[in-house]
DNA sequence: GCCCTTTGTTTCGCATATCGAACCGGTGTT
DNA sequence: AACACCGGTTCGATATGCGAAACAAAGGGC
């Protein structure tokens, strides 16, 4: 292991969406590092295009070069190649959004998305982390966790997104239990007010889940009683997604 | 400049389209440097999720935080948040894709797209880069550069991507001369076969030129006399555009 | 006008993290 | 069974990063 490397790449860590933008000293007192250390990493980071300056105000900031390697990181991404096609079919005849949320450790991680072809959908953006505990699309994942990650997940803390969020540990793994028992999750304005989600697991060859497939949409459009016909749905592209996957690993 | 993250930024150049896999000891050979060296940056970036390691092979590849750095990068991207909804009532307005294509050195980078609503369209992904002398998208902005970067863009190189690509230095600086007097370009199959493209220039407070505003789609849904009103609609979404960067700069 | 503070950036000697030859255990081929 | 490759580890020589101090430039208060 790279100290220097590790130390500098603990340092992007810093860069986030509620704090997108740092100035040297001010990320060194934040780090308890010496600013030295900081503008070395920083001006590196620079010279690549992962780090930029705002001419004006000197600050650093995320570089386009994340951008780069991003579209390099899906485009190869045999996984998102072969399920997106079923993912756009969905959102064609369901006429909702198709998200595709990845598992990474203890959180969610948005894959992919098939953007609902309706003025008002769901929209969220690829690359953008969601906790496990709220909403279909992470409950569904979290449920086919092994129980000590259920704890952990918990033990971190349940923070509410909505006032729909469940904060209550015993309720929250009664309803795991339950969305584990039935295959699938649906909720209304858990993670996002005014947004539903109906979810199905998705599993890799050794039955360990990996990520979950999602519709969502505005949550006038979808009652309840709509429900079965949505699910239907996504079951079979579930289905579908399942052999194929089957057959790349 | 820290040469350790020097060296390590340096090796992540070598994951491309072409090449998203690495093992250790032929990245090594690859580079002149020896395995153990390799290892321990691949094996740093690894922890930290910038590269993931396949579990059958052993090989590296890209890992999942570069979407996650890529979003938050997209998220605070004050000039996309800006240009967006223009760039959606376009599309929607056109029917084509529309993309806004950013000046990187002496490359161009897809930063954003609204996609056409219609079935048959055309897309690429957000992050991809592009060469700056073929294609409306990419000329329009070669066109305003300083003839002594326009001169290294040529001495790079002039590789034909389709079989309409200009590859005469002399008859592409006349182009480029004719797009900059008439303040636009439209270009048919020169980056991508069977795409036409239309585009206007965006430049910064300073009236350098830092990026593009294309229309693309499929080239049989844009005839020569159907482009004087896509124009049109380009030009006003342009000047829209402007009047918004000026503000924030 | 001045002082004072803060900024990003550079310098330099000391401390240490990195380098690479050699090695390990494992796997697949001949 | 000998060989050739692989990913990963070890350890002494040495190249490299660290951080106190100082730099020039910019901004605020008076």
């Amino acid at each position: 292991m790279l100290k220097t490397l590790d130390n500098a790449l603990h340092l992007l860590r810093y860069f986030t969406r509620e704090r997108p933008q740092w100035g040297v000293r001010e990320l060194a007192r934040e780090m308890n590092i010496s600013h030295p250390v900081v503008y070395r990493m920083l001006a590196t980071f620079e010279r690549h295009g992962f780090l930029r300056q705002d001419e004006q105000t000197k600050k650093y900031e995320l570089g386009i070069t994340f951008l780069e390697y991003g579209a390099i990181l899906r485009d190869h991404l045999s996984i998102t190649q072969i399920i997106y096609p079923v993912m756009k079919r969905l959102a064609e005849t369901t006429g909702e959004s198709v998200i595709l949320t990845w598992l990474d450790g203890m959180e969610g991680i948005c894959l992919e998305m098939a953007e609902s072809t309706q003025r008002v959908k769901y929209a969220m953006s690829v690359g953008s982390r969601t906790l496990l505990y709220a909403g279909a699309s992470n409950k569904v994942i979290m449920a086919y966790l092994p129980p000590h990650v259920q704890e952990a997940i918990i033990a971190k803390g349940l923070k509410p997104k909505t006032d729909r969020t469940i904060l209550d540990k015993d309720e929250l793994l009664r309803d795991l239990a339950r969305i584990r028992s039935e295959g699938w999750a649906y909720s209304v304005g858990e993670y996002t007010e005014n947004v539903f989600g109906i979810a199905v697991p998705l599993f890799a060859y050794d039955k360990r889940v990996v990520a979950s497939l999602t519709i969502a949409g505005p949550d006038y459009r979808m009652p309840a009683d709509a429900v079965p016909a949505a699910l239907r749905a996504l079951k079979e592209a579930q289905q579908e997604i399942q052999t194929l996957l089957q057959r790349i690993q």
